[in-house]
DNA sequence: TCGTGTCAAGATCTT
DNA sequence: AAGATCTTGACACGA
């Protein structure tokens, strides 16, 4: 079986490649009048979007298959400006390109909004914002033209005091979500409160796939690995199940990223999902990003039973 | 040019 | 009720 592996975000390979860029919110008010205002946010975004067509065409190059873009490729495109800025409309061509490049690559993106989207939370406020940042990341996914196999991650969210009716309250405001938000979300384990057994049975009720965090999975465990991989593999029907892998800093900060990922870490995880036999990719979270991945792969290679394929992909 | 405090947004623990 | 901390890459300011 087949075992892709991909990186988040940033390619350490190329320079000068951020797609993050942006502004503070104070600089920004410093600048006068609307239209400078939308001419540097635009300036922003169209060279985050460059960057992104840079990095994947570096990922083609390099026959990686599995990408995490950024939150962040628009800047304050969920903030409430004092103007309105269609930034859909403005870039549809180079998201398009980018998209297009990502379909005839066969690269598989995702994105993973991040803390301050939070589906089970109590404020309406938050979840409307929640609604809205969703919204952004399914647009773009939108307009790059990319189905609905191209996912967003996120958390089951917020303990608030009471763990069961957190999870409750998350079913609940999932229902609620708009379809074309609802269609791209997968979910995942976390590092503190929500364990895999916990996300798999949402994820089973609510017939969401779960990405299964094997460092979140160890920093707060629930459920024996051997019977979890089956079942979390069935919640992705007609898709490639994935994971996410990372090692921990260090014995003080053990649920932070390292700079790369310890190979052995991994080999147990491998072995019991051999016996499901389905390929599945693994996105590397790691500090030291697309080397890592490439490392990581390499150091997997080195072991009896497990063959490495090219720079980015194994056999086991 | 380099180092460092700060940043739009949330949650949680501490005070 | 207010403040510190978490986490993250990048900004922005000052040395």
């Amino acid at each position: 079986m087949e075992i892709r592996f991909g990186y988040v975000a940033i390619a350490l390979n190329l320079n000068n490649s951020s797609t993050s860029k942006t502004i503070t919110l104070k600089n920004l008010e410093k600048i006068a009048g609307t239209e400078p205002k939308l001419t540097k946010l635009c300036r922003i975004t169209s060279e985050n979007l460059e960057n992104a067509l840079r990095v994947i065409r570096y990922n083609m190059e390099e026959k990686i298959h599995i990408y995490r873009l950024t939150s962040k490729l628009v800047p304050f495109a969920t903030y409430p400006l004092e103007f309105e800025w269609n930034y859909i409309d403005i870039f549809k061509n180079q998201l398009e390109r980018i998209g297009n490049l990502i379909k005839t690559s066969s690269i598989r993106v995702s994105a993973h909004p991040d803390h301050f989207t939070v589906i089970n939370s109590p404020d309406e406020k938050v979840f409307n914002n929640s609604v809205k940042d969703l919204e952004y990341h399914a647009s773009i996914f939108n307009a790059m033209g990319l189905e609905k196999e191209h996912k967003l991650v996120t958390h089951l969210g917020g303990f608030y005091g009471d763990r069961n009716q957190s999870i409750a309250r998350f079913k609940e405001n999932f229902l609620r979500l708009p379809q074309g938000v609802k269609s791209r979300i997968v979910l995942e384990n976390d590092d503190k409160i929500y364990t895999a057994k916990e996300v798999l049975r949402v994820c089973q009720e609510l017939k969401i796939p779960m990405v299964f965090d094997l460092h979140h999975h160890t920093c707060n465990p629930g459920g024996q690995l051997e019977s979890l991989i089956p079942k979390i593999w069935s919640t992705w029907t007609d898709i490639r199940p994935k994971i996410h892998v990372s090692s921990p800093k260090d014995q003080k900060n053990y649920r932070n990223h390292a700079d790369y990922v310890e190979a052995s870490s991994l080999l147990n995880f491998l072995s019991l999902a051999k016996k499901v036999n389905r390929d599945f990719d693994v996105m590397v979270e790691a500090k030291m990003k697309d080397i890592a991945m490439f490392n990581l792969v390499r150091d997997l290679g080195e072991y009896e039973g497990i063959t490495q394929l090219d720079q980015s992909t194994i056999e086991i």
